[in-house]
DNA sequence: CTGAAAGCGCTAACAG
DNA sequence: CTGTTAGCGCTTTCAG
């Protein structure tokens, strides 16, 4: 019965002429061994293809790994909320194992929130941390410090540029932004009967600060005038905090304008968006937004909102905690790019969206 | 940093005055314990909440848990192909873990080639199965057999009538068919111009002894009949292995009916349907079929196909393991059934399905 | 019916 | 630099 193929540190010992200890030792690079032994014990290691239990390694070190997330709070957004249950479906997964999932949450509105929290979550020097990375600036400085203490760290919902120096996280959870563009542009162009003028619209967010409004809005624009070449007007709207509500705003917008289809790619957008189009009677027109908010699922039965594609904010924040678990427990190799599906959410499919996701 | 807070075997002996195996025989009702003892070991338990540590009880137990898998040959058909892939991931995720997952395939279209399957798996006495339910009256005749010998076991794949008395399984991993036709009508009813006639096509399965095909017909009918009430004409052909390719057969159907519209419910047939129309030119008519299939993708990607639903066949085997093992090893709690979202699949997204999936 | 004791494979503290 | 030893929490003999 037992798994006596498997070798075990007992067996390389023996067949090093050593103790366990030793082998331990070089296993886990903790030094104090002689450049001979280690490269001994190195060779036989790789000849056995030895790979360490991961369950006896959990029992055999009392250690707690204490991980820190890092979320905008969920009370300020839906969309955070859904965040938080992934988070919490990956705490009661690995309680068992001893890992601590330790949620701190910042405020969405202030960069200088998220800061703070990087500095509590620093004092308290978690074996790993879990972002979400919504301010840029703040982000890439922070990532510079954890590269500093070597905190392994996991960056997850806004894609960053790569190539930038001090920015190398284990792993990116995300979409890819460009191409969700192009998947809602793709579902207006197929949903549209007799298309002439259609919009983005940019609601509270402003483009020019949010690399992913950019990137949606690029993808969607590309796809029309490179992918099938129309020459359909799109234009841009930014509906931004002011003294007149959104919805003021917005309906505005869409009364001037004559609009056969709106894309929102902020996720409370389209539910905004939506209650205009309902004031102005406008129910033909195509409305392509994201995510499975209430509100946003309220409207998608109506008919109002068209489309939704699913960010899966869940997901992303499971697979972010999934991902650092391997790495600490399991030394398991992490992709450096962990891009979830472009998800198409209809009134016939979105049920099948709400339960299993993990 | 020991997980002290958690009360341990040793500590509810202690409180009960007994030794730790004493405990553990009430935990695992093992037998051999006075009333007395058992009665208050289990009133402490319950009062403490005591929940055992898997890690270290896998630890403890030299026990190699078996699991036998059994699908159609992945040879005869892509999607069982993909469905393996999923079985190998799972196999590499839980081997640490000393579960070993012995795959057993059948012939796809050999219904005692399966029940051979089924007796050898039985003889092999494994600790559960996880088995594809692609005949329905061998499906349930071995699931007697299983209760009868309590070995538990998850089936995925096609949906089998709850309410059967034998049949009890774990849990079922698969879609909601019904639901399924119902997006694909929706999509339909989203791409169509100018509807007026619109088949089903059943190439090479039977509709009448294959309860997926007629779920997801009913489905595909009901969203036009019933859900937006249009009278829109909807034929059903069925393509059976003749003398006259597949191919031969549906070009003769596509000549002679003017339709705007095929749902095609097997995954196979989306591309055999795919090049029936391109022979005939009949580029505008809306295809939808099933899976990602890479003679399906192909389709896709020049417009032939319009949508396919991804039944993820790997996450179906994967999730499927998945259950297995947490009842195993975990005791946890197994949803009766896990239903995967219906996911729409397009010319822009199809390659966001392609890689990461667990 | 019950307790004592030996281990599962690995880690970590402590001698030397 | 290296070996020994005592666990981690649970299971599983084996005596009694």
């Amino acid at each position: 019965m037992g798994k006596n193929k498997n070798i075990r540190i007992k067996d390389i010992a023996r067949m090093a002429g050593v103790s366990e200890g030793t082998v331990d030792r070089v296993i886990h690079n903790r030094g104090n061994v002689s450049v001979d032994t280690e490269k001994k014990i190195q060779g036989i290691l790789e000849k056995t293809g030895y790979t360490s239990n991961p369950i006896a390694r959990s029992l055999g070190s009392r250690k707690d790994y204490q991980i820190e997330v890092m979320i905008p709070n969920p009370k300020q957004d839906e969309y955070w909320q859904l965040s938080e249950t992934g988070i919490d479906k990956a705490l009661v997964e690995w309680e068992p194992y001893s890992i601590a999932i330790n949620l701190k949450t910042f405020d969405l509105e202030d960069p200088n929130s998220f800061v703070q929290t990087c500095d509590t979550v620093l004092q308290s020097e978690p074996d790993a941390i879990l972002t979400a990375s919504v301010f840029y600036e703040e982000t890439l400085a922070f990532s510079e410090k954890l590269q500093e203490v070597e905190i392994p760290y996991i960056v997850f919902n806004t894609q960053i540029d790569e190539n930038i120096k001090k920015f190398d996280p284990l792993c990116f959870v995300g979409q890819n932004m460009y191409q969700s563009g192009m998947v809602a542009a793709e579902m207006m162009h197929i949903a549209m009967r007799e298309p002439r003028e259609i919009a983005v619209f940019h609601i509270h967010e402003n483009v020019k600060s949010s690399i992913h409004l950019k990137e949606k809005e690029q993808g969607f624009r590309d796809y029309f005038t490179d992918f099938i070449q129309s020459d359909i007007k799109i234009h841009t709207f930014t509906f931004l905090d002011r003294k007149d509500s959104f919805e003021a705003q917005i309906e505005e917008c869409i009364q001037q304008n004559d609009l056969q289809g709106i894309f929102v790619p902020t996720s409370s957008g389209a539910y905004l968006t939506s209650q205009a189009l309902e004031n102005q009677s406008k129910k033909d027109t195509i409305l392509i937004g994201y995510d499975l908010l209430g509100k946003n699922i309220h409207y998608l039965n109506r008919g109002t909102i068209n489309f939704l594609i699913n960010q899966n904010p869940q997901l992303q924040a499971y697979q972010g905690v999934r991902h650092l678990v391997n790495h600490l427990l399991l030394n398991l190799e992490i992709p450096p790019a962990y891009l979830l599906p472009l998800e198409i959410i209809t009134r016939q499919n979105y049920s099948s969206f709400m339960n299993n996701n993990y």
